[in-house]
DNA sequence: TACATGTCTTACCATATGGTAAGTAGTAAA
DNA sequence: TTTACTACTTACCATATGGTAAGACATGTA
């Protein structure tokens, strides 16, 4: 891949982050590097395979990072709060794709994009796989087991999109108190959620 | 409030919800009523008129729910779920409005919209209010019951924004049963949480 | 009757948008 | 030197956008 092309690409995926697909124009995007859009238009063919080329990166990273995660063979639970842990990590350092990937599960509705439901569905196996290998959660159901996990990645991903909305609230100083208690609650609710186990009917 | 008035209200907030600001065009709200957009410039001024106005009802309705909500002198653990399973309920019957209010968090960045963070605020204040009434949590600091809280006000948010992957996922049988395991799952992650108490340093 | 007001329409406009067409400059192979 | 290719540019276009101006029509009121 081009230099050019790589860059219009970083670029793209800031902005399309930022403003979402409709509030971005290939326009924004080349003139941010100085080019005019007909260069984009060149590199891209159109603004669609451009929002196309920014999700394939996104979910070919996530799939890399998930699988180089799930080595060892320690105990599952502590596996599980530790790939969380490192997905907000992860966000708190790069909160644009996080935002990105918000703004496709709102505009899926229809159109169901694959690449980010295709990313999502193997993440979440991995964990789910994760959860019911403890011994609380052997005899849960899937829908049980999924609900679970689909909590605690919501709740990281709800958060990560939601610092610019906290700072608003509570100020840069509440805001970092906030980061810093976040991690460890998510470790300790996710012991906790392992350790209870499934709820009753 | 006149009639056609409150029609264009509703019809904003659903494809505001479905879009978003820049998806949406004033043209294509008044045309869902047979309109044309000076009809609506009529009523409403300008584009960003009326999302304010969509906007400002939301926040509105939830605070006047939440309101109504926190009367009784019940056990705090029992309130805090029931108060988070009828903001379950309240997304699944309504998923719009979680929809809009999520691109509001979204879109946020630097226009730090007031009308969300000030609904936002409240909530949240009336939640950590209820978990540091238990006894388990009487100590924590004000972050860590941040946190705790909303990590659970983000799951419910999260997932019910994703009810269109989460069908292109798994079907729509697969998603009604994650639909049904997820508000006992939600009220056993509450009991947990609470009776946790906060992690240890 | 005359006037005002609220609801909506047609006419119009400047600007932005995604995209096509055609050409220019540089580089590298034949 | 010709040919071909890559990476762009300027010129252009049809369409959509938010918004203004002015008028039509109905209803109520002096």
């Amino acid at each position: 891949m081009s230099n050019t092309k790589q860059a219009l690409l970083d670029v793209a995926e800031t902005l399309f982050a930022e403003r979402g697909y409709y509030g971005v124009s290939i326009a924004n995007v080349a003139d941010e590097l100085g080019l005019t859009k007909q260069a984009l238009l060149h590199h891209y063919g159109s603004k669609g395979r451009l929002y196309g080329a920014v999700l394939e990166r996104i979910s070919r990273d996530y799939l890399s990072a998930v699988a180089s995660a799930s080595d060892a063979d320690r105990d599952p639970a502590e596996r599980l709060g530790d790939l969380l842990i490192e997905l907000f990590q992860r966000s708190l350092d790069n909160p644009t794709r996080d935002r990105l990937l918000m703004r496709e599960l709102l505009d899926n509705h229809e159109r169901a994009n694959e690449a980010e439901a295709w990313y999502l569905r193997d993440f979440l196996k991995s964990l789910v796989g994760l959860l019911v290998q403890c011994p609380s959660w052997s005899r849960a159901s899937s829908a049980q087991a999924f609900s679970a996990v689909y909590q605690l990645v919501g709740a990281v991903a709800y958060f990560s999109v939601s610092a610019p909305t906290l700072i608003a609230m509570g100020g840069k100083l509440g805001y970092r108190q906030v980061c810093n208690a976040f991690p460890s609650q998510i470790g300790h609710t996710v012991t906790s959620v392992v350790d209870a186990g499934p709820p009753p009917h």
